[in-house]
DNA sequence: TCAAGGATGCAACCATTAGTTGCGGACGAT
DNA sequence: ATCGTCCGCAACTAATGGTTGCATCCTTGA
């Protein structure tokens, strides 16, 4: 993950050091520390209010830079019934069906 | 923060139960609950995970997407059967339809 | 050369809270 | 009536984020 890369970054750009970052965000020096060093993950709360503070954008904070980003789609399967599934569960409706189905046709050849 | 509100209804969306979407994350079913009640927030590996699962990004996520919002005012009551649930519940139609479809059918070849 | 001060990392501890397990209620289908 | 599904509530556990204190590295200047 890019996040602490990224809060380290956008820090040194500013030429801030942990400790004035820490103040502005209300916790301790460790905390920057942690997060920049990948040791620990601001909150939720917090991550908004970096993104605030560094006018960037979450996906921008947490992923890298935006350009870099790719969006990869995990497909998961709705619930829906296959065929077999179906097949399963109404598999004795061939019974009447069946037994209308195939005499009528055979009548109907005969 | 919407991030609750705003996983429900992608989760909604795609008619997902929280169950199914605890084991595509492997978290608990109630680790979703919470999340979506907002007594809990899934940290940010999840988020991330739950970002690319729902194909939306991170801003849309936790801070809420004004566009988004409509449309979920619309689809929120009322549930569309897909073609499965459809047919698990009417598959006697086939009775009748079938019925009168199939020897009519038969008959036109004859 | 070395002392001092500033900036950051390391380690131990504490406290918050995310996550799990178990239970029960609501609802629908059979 | 009963079973199955879906979801929320409560209590507990355990993972980890945050703090305090100490160590390390670097720079600067007498």
């Amino acid at each position: 993950m890019m996040l602490g890369q990224r809060i380290k970054e956008e820090r040194e750009r500013r030429e801030w050091t942990q400790d004035e970052l820490a103040n502005t965000l209300n916790v301790s020096r460790q905390a920057i520390s942690k997060w920049e060093l990948g040791t620990a993950y601001p909150d939720i709360e917090r991550l908004i209010q970096i993104s605030e503070l560094f006018n960037v954008t979450l996906d921008s904070l947490i992923k890298g830079d935006d350009d870099l980003q790719k969006k990869i789609v995990i497909r998961k399967e709705g619930h829906n019934m296959n065929f077999w599934e179906f097949a399963a569960r109404f598999w004795w409706l061939l019974f009447p069906i069946g037994g209308w189905l195939i005499p009528t046709i055979i009548e109907a050849f005969k």
